[in-house]
DNA sequence: CTAAATGCAAAATCTTTGCAGCCTC
DNA sequence: GAGGCTGCAAAGATTTTGCATTTAG
């Protein structure tokens, strides 16, 4: 079983936390995550949601994302490598693809720095966004 | 007087904590501008801490920057384009004058995002730690 | 001198922890 | 049933605010 470490006992709270994770548009903040999820189960008390994040954290199964805003961000780790774009209007922030970045002169930097991953963020404006302005 | 706008009076405090920004190697917590700072000036307050990087930054004289470790650091805002990378070793954070960002594409990207600027941080061993680890 | 700025400490946020009762397994 | 899990509320950590005093101009 390779499979869902939901902790040792898989619980409402727990599995309405990670399903509204996994099904997001992008990463989300401790509020979104907890709104969500309070769909599923109206009760949900806000030290659940950092338990259970801790703990998938911990499991793995999710990743810490933290955007140029200083908002902390949750995403499923089954992601690969991607990056995030937030929107100037809406603020929604989304996952991308595309990744822009190369090195074309290989993995060390004039001054001796060598790279072994990055971070992007770009910001702009989403296609709903764009679509709203010229309707 | 295209200037200094430190707030309606120059203080010893505040001129502390922007030499503090203006001479770092990159951008700073506010516990470590509190720590240099305190060195010019022993006495000072955390609360003038927070109000001088507020002030500064609402004169537009520093950048807030927010790295992928959720912490708050703040810069000069005379930098020009450049990105931040930071070491896995000592933790500290350079500027990089290098930007590997591109897109060959244009700036609309596949899915319709406008894309109008981004944050890249890179991670790795700077050269410090490196010489350290051969030596 | 006058009012802006400081430093302290209290208040406001956000996140973590303690604990009694609840609910998986 | 037993122990992990939850919700509430209290405790921590970080940032902001109030106020009397200090100090730049």
């Amino acid at each position: 079983m390779p499979e869902p470490p939901l902790g040792q006992r898989s619980t409402p709270q727990r599995q309405a936390i990670l399903d509204t994770i996994r099904r997001a548009e992008g990463p989300l903040t401790v509020d979104t995550i907890r709104h969500r999820a309070r769909g599923a189960h109206p009760k949900l008390g806000i030290a659940t949601v950092y338990r259970t994040l801790r703990l998938l954290l911990e499991a793995g199964t999710i990743r810490e994302v933290t955007l140029p805003d200083g908002q902390t961000r949750y995403e499923s780790a089954h992601l690969g490598h991607h990056h995030h774009f937030r929107c100037r209007d809406c603020d929604q922030v989304f996952d991308l693809d595309h990744c822009p970045v190369t090195f074309p002169d290989g993995p060390t930097l004039p001054g001796g720095f060598q790279v072994e991953s990055h971070e992007l963020t770009l910001f702009g404006t989403c296609p709903n966004c764009t679509g709203n302005r010229r309707g």
